[in-house]
DNA sequence: CTCGACATAGACGTCGATATTTTTATTCAA
DNA sequence: TTGAATAAAAATATCGACGTCTATGTCGAG
């Protein structure tokens, strides 16, 4: 865990502030799974006291990245193979009903968006180096696939699909550098796309909903590896 | 708002404690709709300061019984006939994808634990009067639910479903006690529940899927009709 | 009468202090 | 060497205080 400070403002952080950069350090792998969360040290990274870290780590009990117990403290929630299928399985089913709700309940802009979003996503073919290239590709990925789901018109699923999200991330992070930055992997992705984008075209909700599911797990043996190899699990 | 104390113990409540009472009393309609959340109150009503309350409150947050807008305090979340039926679609959506992963992943022992809630659930055919009798009718109903989704065999989304049903128990407190007390009504239930049963022993994932769909819709009319006499909304 | 400026009261959010709990280290007995 | 008991250190969770922010009320100008 590196000491990697980051100037904030005069201003004493908020407890929003705080859940912000820490939900982003847990994240990206700065804390390891199970990592105990010391309210001292805490203190000293985020420049806050007791009272906004407490609310910061509520919040993220709520959402999985933390686990506490009453008085003996937080950790980082642990990873695992098994979660990273469950989380994966769900995530797999859900963007399939999403799918599939889409396409019985999107109207002509939706499909005019989702086609929009392929396209500029295909447009990146190349991505080098740089984290900003890796987050250009990635956010215009994101783009593509919330665009797609949009069309359910279901908000209360779409925020169950963000917790979803939320809680993947931490795997998704293993899988990311490794694809994005593979053009062979790129290009594959790029072909499963277009194939979401015929589906969706054609209004075949049977078809969408499986190639979705699919997609969607592709990444598992990638982080699978990936964890392995980390020794995180 | 009536002033309801329930002794708790000499110790002073936990963010925990609190956050458990204040959900409740959210839930069965103590505070309305978009109803201020004073600190000043809260602490007098719960017994607690602003530290545990202010925790109580993220999490609540977090779970969208509550809004929140920094330095401009808390307020109960607000209820409406549209997010009423975004809610009830979000849920009807996932226990019919939920039933149809049950049935295609359940085993034996799943089916002997469905047909047991489904018979302790029907031995309940009169409830009168008293809350009691309401609360065990609803734990036999929840535990079949429960049951029938179970075989699903995947966490992550069997918590997505506890967090729609936890935002849908404000709108469904206001269903159940008119459902309840009207033996029509149970014996309607009655009848859904064993169609459920029998489709879900057929290993008919469609059938299932779609009645499990309608079932979870039947009690949005009546709780408009409720939200509307109470000109919450 | 309306709108803007200003002052005040009320409310919010964080802090340092403190009581309580847990963890760690040490000692002793079997 | 192991396990239990004890003490001390470390950590946790809540409290009251206080600076900051928002809501409300009043006044004056147009």
């Amino acid at each position: 865990m590196a000491q990697d400070m980051t100037a904030i403002s005069d201003r004493s952080p908020t407890a929003l502030d705080v859940y912000h950069r820490l939900k982003a350090d847990i994240i990206r792998g700065l804390y390891a799974p199970q990592e105990k969360l010391l309210m001292s040290r805490l203190k000293a990274r985020y420049d806050t006291g007791v009272g906004p870290l407490r609310e910061a780590l509520t919040r993220l009990i709520g959402e999985r990245l933390v686990t506490g117990i009453s008085q003996r403290g937080y950790r980082v929630a642990p990873m695992s193979i098994s979660e990273l299928e469950a989380i994966y399985d769900a995530r797999a089913e859900l963007e399939g009903l999403l799918i599939r709700l889409a396409i019985e309940r999107g109207d002509d802009e939706w499909e005019a968006t989702v086609l929009a979003r392929t396209h500029t996503l295909a447009k990146v073919t190349r991505v080098q180096d740089a984290d900003e290239m890796l987050e250009r590709w990635d956010a215009r990925h994101q783009a593509l696939h919330d665009a797609m789901v949009a069309g359910c018109g279901c908000l209360p699923l779409l925020q169950s699909r963000a917790a979803l999200f939320d809680q993947a991330q931490r795997y998704r992070h293993l899988w990311l550098r490794q694809t994005v930055f593979s053009e062979q992997a790129l290009a594959e992705k790029q072909r499963e796309h277009q194939a979401l984008l015929d589906t969706i075209l054609a209004r075949d909700a049977s078809a969408a909903s499986v190639l979705m599911r699919e997609h969607l797990m592709t990444p598992v043996p990638i982080i699978r590896e990936r964890l392995q190899e980390q020794g995180w699990v």
